[in-house]
DNA sequence: CTTGCACCTCACGTCAACGTCAGGTTTTAG
DNA sequence: CTAAAACCTGACGTTGACGTGAGGTGCAAG
């Protein structure tokens, strides 16, 4: 698969899976011509790197972490790293979980002053 | 209080309340020397802009919303911005929740691999 | 009075994840 | 064979929330 037919398949722009790429977190073999070949195995991977993104990895973290996430072996070392990451992840839904409750409140009371108008 | 008590006290950079009047998410009054002076009460102001930042609000939506977070009153206008930007904190809730729970399936996977060697 | 810390205002630097443009090559449709 | 997509590699631009000096002022202590 060429990288046009992935990004629109996976949703991505073009830029990004070249980017994937310079940041070591895609790889592609080349055609005789130089252009990026993508095996179908390449939409979950870009799947993944998009969920890991959107969980507030950098992408330095992302790229330590898919070998394992991919393969589910993993040092030591990266498992303290995997706790740390999903640790954070969880303070971060609290985070959102108490602005979403405190917009809910203001909601509820512009809501009822206005049913009084 | 001055900006550096009021940055030790809430957590956040000199600059950073700085930057927050700057974008009018914070007021301050001056003393005759020309420094900014704080009420007791700016300790909450800046609490809650750090919520609706970790919220991942922009600055924009922050002093759009400011009014009627801190005083219940808005306009029908205002009521959907805020519906707007809960609903996008749910969904962005719900993505990390996604991550979170891969992430905690791979922390398995690997202890459990560890734990038979 | 002067030392020294806290504060002031510019104003440029940073960082990540791309967007975008330039200038050239490869592949595909007809 | 040719035109038009689609692709390639640089390389500079963007955005938000500050960081980080530079160069100068305010204020409490000794």
């Amino acid at each position: 698969m060429r990288i046009g037919q992935l990004a629109r398949r996976s949703g991505v722009s073009v830029r990004a899976l070249r980017y994937y790429e310079e940041q070591r977190l895609l790889e592609s073999t080349r055609t005789t011509g130089g252009q990026r070949d993508y095996p179908d195995e390449a939409m979950e991977r870009v799947q993944l790197i998009q969920d890991l993104f959107a969980a507030g990895l950098s992408s330095r973290t992302v790229v330590e972490l898919l070998p394992c996430v991919s393969t589910g072996v993993a040092t030591p070392d990266m498992l303290d790293q995997l706790i740390v990451e999903r640790d954070r992840i969880a303070a971060r839904i609290q985070d959102l979980t108490r602005a979403k409750t405190k917009l809910g409140h203001v909601i509820e009371n512009v809501s009822a002053a206005n049913v009084g108008r």
